[in-house]
Order: C-alpha cells, then structure tokens, then sequence
DNA sequence: GCGACAG
DNA sequence: ATCTTGTCGC
C-alpha cells in the first residue's frame, strides 16, 4: 500500500516529545468501521545482535481470518528503548513492512498502546496518522492509567482512565488469563477498539492478527533475511 | 529525591 | 524486546 510521509523519524528523545504533543491535535477519535473486510496485525522482533528491527504485517479478511496477505520490513536501530517514545524505534521498520502489503487494510491491530499513552500517542496512534487508517493498541502491559481488575471471563472489562479521562479498557480475552490493554489508536474510539479485539480472537490471549504477526516475526528475527 | 516505565 | 530450565496445570 502506498503511504504519504508525515516527518523524519531521525531525531533525538527530546524532539520526539515535542513532535508526539504537536501530532496529537490530528488524531480522530471516531466510531471505527462496523463491518471491516480486512484487519492486520503487525507486531516486531530484534536480531540476536540486536542492531535490525525486524516487521510483520499479516492481514486478514473477516468474519473466516483467513489470511490475505503477509509483508516483511527491515531497518537498523537507531533510537533507543525510552517509555513513551516506542513508534521512534519502531516505525520505519513497520512502514517498510505496510509499503510492501499488497493491499489496503481496513483496521490495523499494533502490539503496544494508542491513546493509553502519557502524550495520547501511543505506537497505535502515531502509525494510524502515517497510514491514514483506522488503528488499535493491543498492549500485554500497562503504560498509563490505573484500572479496577476485570471480571476473570472473557469478554470482561474495566475502563482504563488517567485522571478520570477514559483511554482504553483492560480486557480479558481468555477465561483466568491475564487481560490486555486495549486502546483506540487513530479513527477509532474505545467501544470500536475493545469490540475489534473481541471480534478478531480465537480463544488465545492476543487477537490472531497481532498473535500471527508476533509468531512469525519471532522466527524471521532468528534467520536470515528474506 | 523516590518510583514507574508499551516493546 | 532479549537472556534462559524446569515446572505447574489442563
């Protein structure tokens, strides 16, 4: 799929910072598509040298999730892990991966946080205004915002809130496992994000698009390039 | 100054 | 993310 460029993503913590509060005004935090055709996951992995980041994008098509199509990126590391600023080490290695998609998603599912970010613009979020398209953090962890426990089904849910201001929901995909962290990203909003999670699961913890995205990244990061 | 801290 | 064996549970 073809994707405008946003910015540079050569730059140091502190203008990354400054760069998150001046994209946050852009993003749209709207009901996300009721009946998407095609969902993605992406999810990345580092070489054994840790010196690459490696990408995954796997599509697909609903209500069956069978696969449509799969794509690979690479890029070297060059930003180092700081909580709050994970889309910098990670982008351009999953831009890489969507540009070579060989077509347009509906919905996109990303391992990390969207609005349930300190800035509001979590990974989710950032990638969502680069590709211009409905977006979902999918976190295994907690960054921002404190919750009750959800009830121990599937299916249940707390609000995950920061001061009172609803980001997302800490939901329970599996019956007893632990719970996700779920937040809208860019033209989504957080019943929309929850119910795509939901929709897109198939009895593991992680929906399939990101669960497929994260296993294969895990074996290409451990060999050679494609 | 002392914790907390997506992947 | 990644380093790492066995072990508890269904």
């Amino acid at each position: 799929m073809r994707i405008r460029r946003l910015h540079s993503w050569d730059l140091d913590p502190a203008r990354a910072i400054r760069l998150q509060e001046e994209l946050r005004t852009r993003v749209r935090l709207v009901p996300p598509p009721s009946r998407p055709r095609i969902v993605a996951g992406a999810d990345c992995a580092f070489t054994p040298d840790g010196k690459t980041v490696v990408a995954v994008v796997v599509a697909l098509e609903l209500p069956s999730l069978r696969e449509a199509a799969r794509a690979e990126g690479r890029a070297p590391v060059r930003f180092p892990y700081v909580p709050g600023l994970l889309s910098f080490r990670e982008a351009p290695a999953l831009l890489q991966a969507f540009r070579r998609l060989p077509l347009v998603p509906d919905v996109v599912l990303f391992d990390g946080q969207g609005l349930a970010h300190p800035r509001r613009m979590g990974l989710a979020t950032h990638l969502g205004l680069w590709l211009e398209l409905p977006t979902v953090g999918v976190a295994k962890s907690r960054l921002t915002g404190r919750a009750p426990d959800p009830g121990p089904l599937r299916g249940s849910y707390r609000t995950l809130r920061d001061a009172g201001e609803p980001l997302g929901r800490v939901l329970r995909t599996r019956d007893g496992v632990r719970p996700l962290y779920v937040s809208p990203g860019h033209l989504c909003d957080i019943p929309g994000a929850a119910r795509l999670v939901l929709r897109t699961g198939r009895g593991f913890r992680l929906p399939e698009p990101t669960r497929l995205a994260d296993r294969e990244v895990g074996r290409l990061a451990r060999r050679p390039p494609a």
